[in-house]
DNA sequence: CAAAAGTAGATTGCGCGCAATCTAATTGTG
DNA sequence: CACAATTAGATTGCGCGCAATCTACTTTTG
């Protein structure tokens, strides 16, 4: 366990962080989405989704039938814009698990709405987040506390880039 | 702040945690990675690196010149394959910053050396850390602790995932 | 020493992420 | 009402990630 020296002795005490990957918490993070998302994998598989396209339906099931869901708002939950987002939805519709239309009273807009396939697939996935967590190792009390520490840094990290834009 | 309810209050305590997207550690995790590799966007853009390619130099600056740094001993630090650091390399070549090239004692293996100016950029880089680590805005012991805990996540979750392989 | 097994790396194909650009519909304003 | 500004979404292009397949060396083994 090597010890850390994060703010230094002295001068220049916010500038010269360690170099070390391994001490660099953007890295533990890399790490360990791509590590999770692989532990995904053969569970998505089975059921023929990748990880984005499952996140889009964990917003659908959460929105429910009839929430009028547009691209846009999946893109608010999610973070991604139309170039990720536009491919995805096409590719889920081409499976048979959404359907996208026009709205009527917005022609610029487009309804995301669960088709009886895509929602039937909830109980398929509604035993993969308790896998996943156990997979992970981590107490409960580690567990709440890393995912609020992520929260808050993923608010900061949103704010302080919105600041320098 | 929703309260959590991670397990349940009976029966299939752990095939019944939440579906709710921001319950999930999943989705803390994707959304804290990408939100850091885009806060190094505009740090990286300046030097003309993306983030899997800074990553890569972390590696190689580690390292030293001298260290006979295979594209295999790259793949194991950053848990990267040959499909992807393959291109990448040869990208990092175009731009002159590595060498590639064949060792003579083993003609499968390529060794990549920086060049004098890929070493060089490791000072423009040393102010990174430090601005990425203020803007995450976790305070000292908030910080360690979060990223021993992801450093704990990844171990098990690879342990897991080897096992079932 | 020859065949088999193993290893280092490259290539292909596909699905993200994301910047940049484009279209088309809506809203705002003089 | 005309025309500018805004908005929802699509498209293009590029660089990852990763599975699958391929080549070309080395090492093992009969």
């Amino acid at each position: 366990m090597a010890t850390e020296q994060r703010t230094g002795a002295g001068e220049r005490s916010d500038e010269e962080l360690s170099m070390l990957l391994d001490d660099q918490m953007c890295f533990a993070l890399y790490a360990a989405s791509r590590a999770v998302t692989a532990l995904y994998r053969p569970m998505l598989d089975e059921v023929g989704l990748t990880y984005p396209q499952y996140l889009v339906l964990l917003v659908l099931w959460e929105r429910g039938e009839d929430a009028a869901t547009g691209v846009k708002d999946i893109g608010a939950a999610l973070q991604l814009d139309y170039g990720t987002l536009s491919p995805l939805l096409k590719r889920l519709e081409a499976r048979g698990l959404i359907r996208r239309e026009r709205r009527a009273d917005d022609e610029r807009a487009v309804r995301i709405a669960l088709t009886p396939e895509g929602a039937a697939l909830r109980e398929r996935a509604r035993a993969f987040p308790g896998e996943i967590g156990a997979a992970m190792g981590l107490d409960d009390e580690e567990f709440d506390r890393t995912r609020a520490s992520l929260r808050r840094l993923v608010d900061n990290v949103t704010a302080y880039t919105r600041e320098r834009r």
